[in-house]
DNA sequence: ATGAAAGCGCTAACAA
DNA sequence: TTGTTAGCGCTTTCAT
């Protein structure tokens, strides 16, 4: 059943069915109840790939991700998912894997006649084949919102958080229990956020007149595994620090494996700050210090962009709009771990 | 760009180019070379909407899971994504929040122009109205597989696992250590994995000649917060039990919710077994015995039987077609929590 | 082996 | 306000 068949019935022409369909104020009031009744009538629903064909734009979007199994992500996914749906858009959900190759060839099969945006986390925050892929989306006229993670030098739509600033308090907070050793798993040197909060990391230490001990920065890759090893590293130095601080939920589990596999005690043997919340340990003995921050909406406020650039697109003339990138403001969540027994 | 400029390029017709991307042999080798070297030269990339539009099917699949956030439903996107991406399908996430309504609503929105197949752990097992949807999805030409959640009196393809029988091993690893008053914490009783997993423990119980004590059976309904108010209303009795089945992992959450506030200890307190684990726990001093189950490859084996439908379809005649319901086997990871301590 | 032409279902510019 | 018509980009008979 076609817009045709509906017009027969209706005894209208396709065009005038199009009309009602789209809303359009330039049918007759009559006219277009007839329509609608017929479309009622015989449950019609108009194909969305004709349509798309047609108008060459869809009302589809996708999202990257690079760990789909991460609760960070399917907590933006599902902030998303909420706000694509009020919107009457779907969403395509791809997973990077923490892995740059992957993520070009997600970009490179994605058919652009399918998206009307992308919403993106990506890997690094200056890989330039992904820079080319999403500008390349972008003169498409498929709008890019990144989540999280900016991108060094570009100038796309996002909602991001004030990391530095956050993980800055988060390693005072350490500072504060007297804490002069304090080691940190770093995420990827080349994700933004990675950088921002071993950035915090360093300013807290400076602020206090505490040296930077190299030694104590490692790398943990945004990975339990990484966070794992770093965190050997880290304890199995001559002098290992009193305090970490980690710098996502993953390294958090890392870390935790460790000193359960040693038998390190919160508070007794060492203390620890994380960065991201893991809402399962609320339950147990982990009381973990976090930096919170309110995902969810995170990813609707993504969702939300989108949909504006998609607006701002209809209205105005094409070429002159808004950047509009969102930073949110997490909190610390002090809960006991940053406190050191042996001082 | 499209098939003309490639073919005006090539110097064949349009549908020359048609049929060397869609690797019909019905083409010279040397036409085919040319036409593959403009393509290349030119970076062209069908149009997918038009090709779906034409052919009347397009390569786009659908998850709707009830839980976006659910850690289990993350890892099954995550095998399915995986899956998707080398059969080169993209997969549409929804979510339905364990919501009938909600469900409706989404399979009344979805476009079946846009899909190849569905994916779907559905909210209850009985649900018309979703049985309904479902239906006329196949009869579209729309495949249907079930995940973790079968529908009664269908024979809908699926990926499911023994819940009953891995339950009661759960309980009865339970009832050897001398627990004679074990609670349950329930699922929905409209989802098949609530029921079976119900089932199972009223078979534990009975097999080992235990009487059934419908206060010690409480609906947690796969919600943290039920399973809070569940284990509340069972603790709470008059003589409470010494053990709690729990029939997922967010049920287990309000269950620790619990016992924590009340300061309840595992095998001093209480005993617990679980279905579903929670990796996150395994760090902290929750060591909880759980029904395991094979979850990211139950999602790769949905897709990978939606393929299959597929192929089906390209091959033999359409009419007939084998049903593929495959069935996993949980076990259970012994972990202590089955002890006490009072014995 | 190749090309011409119709059609998938819809939209939009133009005419009336 | 409404209808006619020409696409959107691809596939697929049917000829040749």
């Amino acid at each position: 059943m076609n817009i045709y068949d509906i017009a027969k019935e209706a005894g209208v022409s396709p065009s005038t069915v199009s009309r009602v369909l789209n809303n359009r104020d330039n049918v007759k009031k009559g006219t277009r109840e007839k329509v609608l009744q017929v479309i009622e009538g015989k449950a019609y629903k108009p194909n969305l790939l004709a349509r798309s064909l047609s108008v060459g734009v869809s009302r589809n979007i996708a999202f990257l991700a690079p760990d789909i199994e991460n609760p960070f992500f399917s907590k933006i996914l599902h902030g998303i998912s909420d706000c694509a749906i009020e919107k009457d858009y779907n969403v395509f959900m791809f997973g990077t894997d923490e892995n740059t190759e992957r993520e070009h060839k997600i970009l490179e099969n994605l058919k652009p006649e399918m998206m009307m945006g992308l919403i993106i986390t990506p890997v690094s925050e200056r890989d330039e084949n992904t820079v080319e892929w999403l500008k390349r989306f972008e003169q498409q006229g498929i709008p890019i919102v990144l989540v999280d993670r900016d991108i060094r030098g570009c100038k796309f739509d996002g909602v991001f958080s004030n990391d530095e600033e956050s993980a800055c308090e988060a390693v005072e907070c350490l500072i504060e229990e007297g804490h002069k050793k304090i080691g940190v798993i770093t995420g990827p040197e080349t994700s933004k956020p990675g950088h921002d909060r071993c950035a915090g990391y360093k300013r807290a230490l400076k602020k206090h007149n505490i040296e930077i001990n190299e030694n104590y920065i490692v790398r943990g890759g945004f990975k339990e595994e990484g966070a794992y090893r770093a965190m050997k590293a880290l304890m199995e130095q001559k002098e290992p620090p009193t305090a970490v601080f980690s710098c996502n939920n993953m390294t958090t589990l890392g870390c935790l494996r460790y000193m359960q596999e040693k038998g390190m005690k919160l508070t007794r043997d060492i203390s620890m700050v994380c960065f991201d919340e893991i809402k399962e340990l609320e339950y147990t003995d982990i009381h973990l210090t976090s930096v919170a921050r309110p995902i969810y909406e995170m990813g609707y406020e993504a969702m939300h962009i989108l949909e504006k650039r998609y607006e701002d697109k209809e209205k105005r003339g094409s070429d002159r709009y808004i950047i509009r990138r969102h930073i949110v403001n997490p909190y610390l969540v002090k809960r006991g771990s940053e406190k050191y027994l042996q001082f």
